[in-house]
RNA sequence: GAUCUAGUAGCUCAGCUGGUAGAGCACAUCCCUUUUAAGGAUGGGGUCCUGGGUUCGAAUCCCAGCUGGAUCACCA
């Protein structure tokens, strides 16, 4: 980095930071700032007749700052807030140096700088609560200058609202747009409520791996990976519900994990590469019980994130009161076509497609059939919570058959807003069923279906020693933010959502310009002057590049010796 | 992947049918002891995303690319 690359702006902070250093002021302590308050526990609790918080000490960061002689406010913004300060050239300064006010706060603090004060807490004319500032530490300089958003009765005024650079530079957005804090403080509520729950029923948190050698659990493209030492492919989890049957299998009665999981398709609105589920197994349980489980699961986290059931998404409110409707997929499906598919087969569902225009592929099998139908046809009409049980075999190798159904699974999925928020089965746990259900996915898989399952040969060796009856469940905790707090984006409820990597103009090494006999110092201020590349030097005219030189050397005072004229003559005719 | 749309000062944006790049905030200098998005005066600040093309002349029109956003497709 070097001054020619820099604004305007980023270069008068960096002059403030060395008139700093040379008053003896470290812009950068290493020691601890001792803060005894929050900005919003003063606004709270602070009473003028109480004559409460009259020794304060406050840090945070200068959002914004009114100066005016010898007396000016600004504000500092901490965790929890914005408060106004009131500094006063002689309090501050009280004996004959009034270095401090004059020019290290009037001069070479900025916006965006982190200080702290101490002081006692008063009431303006205008009735704001307020520092009285007796002493003021700089505790970081900020040598890069923020949007400025200013705000008056909830009326924002030149928002930061470019969402590249929002998800790009997290870090700004959660400065300059603080009430976007509230959505991540509530995820983790959300995750809180959750592990509480868990935890006081008696289920273990449980670790299991991400690099997979076999990327099992669902149908999903992984990302591949090397192991050197082993010289091995590994896989990013594209699910972990294999290795916590194993547990289950192993003794364990209870088992949760809050998972990062990698997918490597597609990416919109509601899809990020890497996102989080929580999986939880609860062994000598159904799926009537995991309903119920999910019931009380969610209604407690709208509860603790709302204090009621009810939560507004768009122009929707949506009721988490329990019980949520239950209907099967058969029936979901002759509410909304009006069309009873009970004991169809394969021709008999393709009939029904085309007769609801629905787009077929070839290749699709009965249960693919079945789910097309939903999926066109009913998925998006389940705005309140419903659970929607009983699925075609073909689409759940990992889920028991129906007890009474060998044609269905004992699997549902809860819908909310006419998307799926959770998966869940009576787990599969006969062996030799499941050594078939692998097999099926393995013939898919030769069929050119690159998301079919792998066969994971040691899962069904755990399961040949018994793994109790058991059920499990899967919510995506990305999606449960979204509708708990009312985002349609996914990048909203990510701090660093994945984007494609910023790119750099390309430039000449610095190599090609010093052969051409230019010194290095020069070099930024050739690139500035946009000769990026030597190919544009040499297209230009000497005389005015001379002149560009020398102004662009004198305009921002780098202090540089001139090249002659005959020197950038040699530069460009060579 | 397809279609649409956008990229101009640190930020938010204007810039019409091509003709010397503008505003507000921010910044700098000076004045001011209680201001409430905005005190007054003055001033500086631009690779108009990149590269081609059309033209006497391109921020503006055309083509290609890069990076976003929206819709759709694919995908649990």
């Amino acid at each position: 980095m070097n001054l020619s690359e820099l604004s305007e702006q980023e270069i008068f902070r960096r002059n403030s930071l060395d008139e700093m250093r040379k008053l003896g002021i470290n812009p950068y302590p290493a020691e601890a700032y001792e803060v005894n308050v929050s900005n919003k526990e003063i606004l709270d609790q602070y009473k003028p007749e109480l004559n409460n918080y009259q020794e304060v000490s406050v840090a945070g960061r200068v959002m914004n700052r009114r100066i005016m002689g010898s007396a000016s406010f600004a504000e500092i913004q901490d965790q929890t807030g914005r408060i106004q300060i009131y500094i006063k050239r002689d309090d501050i300064c009280p004996g004959e140096d009034k270095t401090l006010y004059n020019t290290v706060f009037k001069k070479l603090l900025d916006i965006g700088d982190i200080i702290g004060v101490t002081g006692y807490v008063f009431t303006t004319q205008m009735g704001e609560i307020s520092i009285h500032v007796h002493e003021l530490k700089v505790l970081s300089k900020s040598i890069r200058p923020l949007p400025i958003v200013k705000e008056k009765d909830g009326q924002i005024f030149d928002a930061f609202t470019d969402p590249e650079q929002r998800y790009r530079q997290r870090y700004v957005d959660l400065i300059v747009n603080p009430s976007i804090k509230d959505v991540f403080i509530k995820r983790a509520m959300i995750i809180n409520t959750m592990r509480e729950m868990f935890n006081s029923k008696g289920y273990l948190e449980v670790e299991t791996p991400i690099l997979q050698p076999i990327p099992g659990g669902a149908t999903a493209r992984p990302f591949i990976s090397h192991h050197n030492a082993l010289d091995m492919p590994l896989y990013l989890r594209i699910a972990n519900e294999l290795y916590l049957k194993r547990l289950i299998v192993g003794g364990f009665e209870g088992v949760y994990e809050f998972s990062k999981d990698f997918r490597n398709e597609g990416m919109d609105r509601t899809h990020n590469p890497e996102f989080t589920v929580m999986e939880i197994y609860v062994a000598y349980k159904d799926y009537n019980w995991m309903m119920d489980f999910t019931e009380e699961m969610i209604e407690r986290v709208a509860l603790a994130l709302h204090n009621t059931t009810q939560v507004i998404f768009g122009d929707k409110v949506i009721d988490f009161k329990r019980p949520f409707r239950r209907i099967t997929m058969i029936d979901a499906i002759k509410e909304y076509t009006g069309i009873d598919i009970n004991g169809m087969d394969e021709n008999q569902l393709r009939e029904v497609c085309k007769s609801l225009e629905i787009e077929l592929m070839p290749s699709m099998g009965k249960g693919k059939l079945i789910d097309e139908i939903f999926g066109e046809k009913c998925e998006p009409h389940f705005i309140q919570p419903t659970f929607v049980i009983d699925y075609p075999v073909e689409m759940s190798p990992l889920c028991k058959k129906h007890r009474t159904n060998p044609e269905l699974t004992e699997r549902f999925e809860l819908m909310v807003n006419g998307k799926e928020l959770c998966n869940a089965y009576t787990e599969l746990n006969d062996p030799i069923d499941q050594y078939e259900r692998f097999k099926d996915q393995l013939a898919l898989s030769e069929k050119g279906d690159d998301e079919a399952m792998f066969i994971d040969y040691d899962f069904v060796r755990a399961l040949e020693y018994g793994m109790p009856p058991t059920s499990g469940m899967g919510i995506g905790i990305d999606r449960l933010t979204m509708i708990m707090t009312n985002q349609v984006s996914i990048q909203d409820v990510l701090f660093f959502p994945q984007m494609r990597p910023e790119k750099k103009a390309k430039l000449d090494d610095a190599s090609a310009y010093t052969d051409l006999g230019i010194a290095v110092e020069w070099i930024p201020v050739l690139q500035k002057l946009g000769f990026t590349k030597i190919e544009n030097l040499k297209q230009s005219s000497a005389g005015k590049l001379f002149n560009d030189l020398c102004g662009f050397n004198k305009k921002n005072k780098l202090g540089l010796a001139n090249p002659t004229m005959d020197d950038v003559k040699k530069w460009v005719e060579q």
